[in-house]
DNA sequence: CGGCCCATTGACAGGCATCAAGTCCGGTGG
DNA sequence: CCACCGGACTTGATGCCTGTCAATGGGCCG
C-alpha cells in the first residue's frame, strides 16, 4: 500500500498499528514482506498438523521479522501487546542487505537477529526443570524488556504464551513463577506484569548453578543465608 | 561452489577427511570458513554454561554449515561418522553470495539450509512424549539418509547423540526404540543401523495423530486395523 | 583375550501434565 | 457508577512419564 512512499528515499516512515492478538502475516505466505517492529512484542508461532500451538520465537522493538530466507514464511507473526510495526518491500530490503552486504563485507545482521531468537529457544527448551527453563527465558530477554517507573522490568506476555514458548503447560509456568516469587527473584505487582528483582539469582538459577531443584524448596528467609550465595 | 572451487587452484573439489569425532570448528570462534560436506554425518553441538552438552543440529551430505551470519560460529560441528568435507574461504564465499542474491534475486538457499535443522528441532523437542519426538526425528532425516542393499534407510547416528538432540537421556530413546521395534515400525539389523520399515505408521506417530501413548501399547496385530489408516 | 564404550534392562522416585474447581481482573452494558 | 461476564490466572489432587542410578550384555579394537 504505502510502498510507493517508501521508494522514496529520505521519506519518513509510517508505522502501522496492529492490536494485541492481530496477525502480521501467516506461516506459507509467501515472503512478499519484511516487517520491522517499531513498538510492542510480537510472537512467532507455528502449529502442528493436528493443532497443538507452539510459540517459536518473541520479537521486540527493532527486530526485523519474516525475512525472505525462504519462498514463504516460516512461522505466523502475531502481535501480543499492541505494536507498531513497518512493512518494507522484499525487492527492496534486498537490495538493502545486497548493499549492506557488499560495504561491511559480512551478512546484514537482521539475519542473525531472526534467527538467534529461534537458535536460543532451542537451547532454552532442551534442558529439563521448568523453573530452569523459565529462569533462562527471563534471562534471555530481560535487556529487551521496558522499565517500568521503579526501575524494574516488565514482562507484558500472557502465561499461555510464555508455556507455549517453554514446551510447558500454562499451569507448569504458574506454580514456577510462584516458586521464583516466594524467593523474592521476580515480583509480580500486577497481573499481566513481572518485574524482575533479583537479576543474580535468576541468572544463577538459569544457568544451573543451582544444581538441584530441591534446594529452591529449602529455601532459608533468614537473611544471611539468602545473600550467602 | 563451484566457483570458488575454480578460483582456488590446487584445493579444486579436494575434499577434506575427518574421523568419526573429529571437530570441524569450535563454538565460538570467528568465523574463517564455510564448511560444505560432502559425505558423512556432521553434528552441531552446543555446551551450556555448566557443562551439559547439546546437539542442536543434525547435518548430511551437501550442506554447508558455519555460515557467517554472525561474527563467530554459533556451534561446534563435529563429525559424526567419517565425512569428507570442503572449506571455502569466508571472503570468497560471501562474494559468491552477493553474486547469487543478485542474479537470482533471492537469498542462497544454504543459509536457509543451515537454518532449518536448527528451527525443526525445536519443533521436534517442544511436543512432549519421548516416542513422538523419536518419530518426528526419524521423520525429519529420513529423507537424507543413506539407503542399505535392501532397501532401508540406514541410521548411523549413536543414540546418545539422538538423546542430546531430542532433549532426553539415552535411556529413554532406547525404551522409545524398543517400543517402535515392537510395532515393527522400525528394525534394529544392527547395533548402529536403524531401519524404518513402516514410514506411513512413523508418520502418523510422529504427527500425533496416535492421541494417546497408551493405545501404542495396545498394538492389535491384526492386519485389518494395521492399515485402516 | 581383555578392556572399554555403548546399548540395554530393571527399579524407583520425582516432576510435571492433566483435570477440575475456584479466584481475580478488565471490559461491557445497563 | 455499578453489576455482570468472560477469560486468564491460581491452586489442589492425582497418575503417568521419564530422569536417574545401577547392573548387565555386547561389540569393537588394541
Amino acid at each position: 500500500m504505502h510502498n510507493l512512499a517508501r521508494s522514496q528515499p529520505g521519506y519518513r516512515d509510517i508505522a502501522m498499528p496492529a492490536g494485541s492478538g492481530e496477525i502480521l502475516f501467516l506461516e506459507g505466505d509467501p515472503c512478499d514482506h519484511v516487517y520491522e517492529l517499531r513498538r510492542g512484542i510480537a510472537r512467532g508461532v507455528n502449529v502442528s498438523s493436528e493443532g497443538d500451538r507452539q510459540v517459536t520465537a518473541f520479537f521486540f522493538a527493532g527486530d526485523q521479522i519474516g525475512l525472505p530466507l525462504s519462498e514463504c514464511y516460516r512461522f505466523t507473526a502475531e502481535a501480543v501487546t499492541d505494536v507498531l510495526y513497518v512493512r518494507h518491500s522484499r525487492v527492496r530490503w534486498h537490495e538493502a542487505l545486497i548493499r549492506s552486504c557488499r560495504e561491511d563485507g559480512r551478512l546484514l545482521p537482521s539475519i542473525c537477529a531472526e534467527q538467534d531468537p529461534i537458535f536460543r529457544r532451542g537451547m532454552i527448551i532442551g534442558r529439563n526443570g521448568v523453573v530452569v527453563r523459565v529462569c533462562a527465558f527471563l534471562t534471555s530477554i530481560v535487556d529487551r524488556l521496558p522499565i517500568s517507573a521503579d526501575g524494574a522490568a516488565l514482562l507484558p506476555l500472557p502465561q499461555t504464551d510464555i508455556a507455549a514458548y517453554l514446551a510447558t503447560s500454562p499451569e507448569s509456568v504458574c506454580r514456577a513463577f510462584r516458586q521464583l516469587r516466594e524467593m523474592h527473584v521476580i515480583a509480580m505487582p500486577r497481573r499481566d506484569q513481572i518485574a524482575i528483582t533479583d537479576r543474580a539469582r535468576l541468572e544463577a538459577i538459569a544457568s544451573g548453578i543451582v544444581t538441584r531443584l530441591r534446594m529452591l524448596h529449602e529455601r532459608r528467609p533468614t537473611a544471611t543465608a539468602d545473600t550467602a550465595f
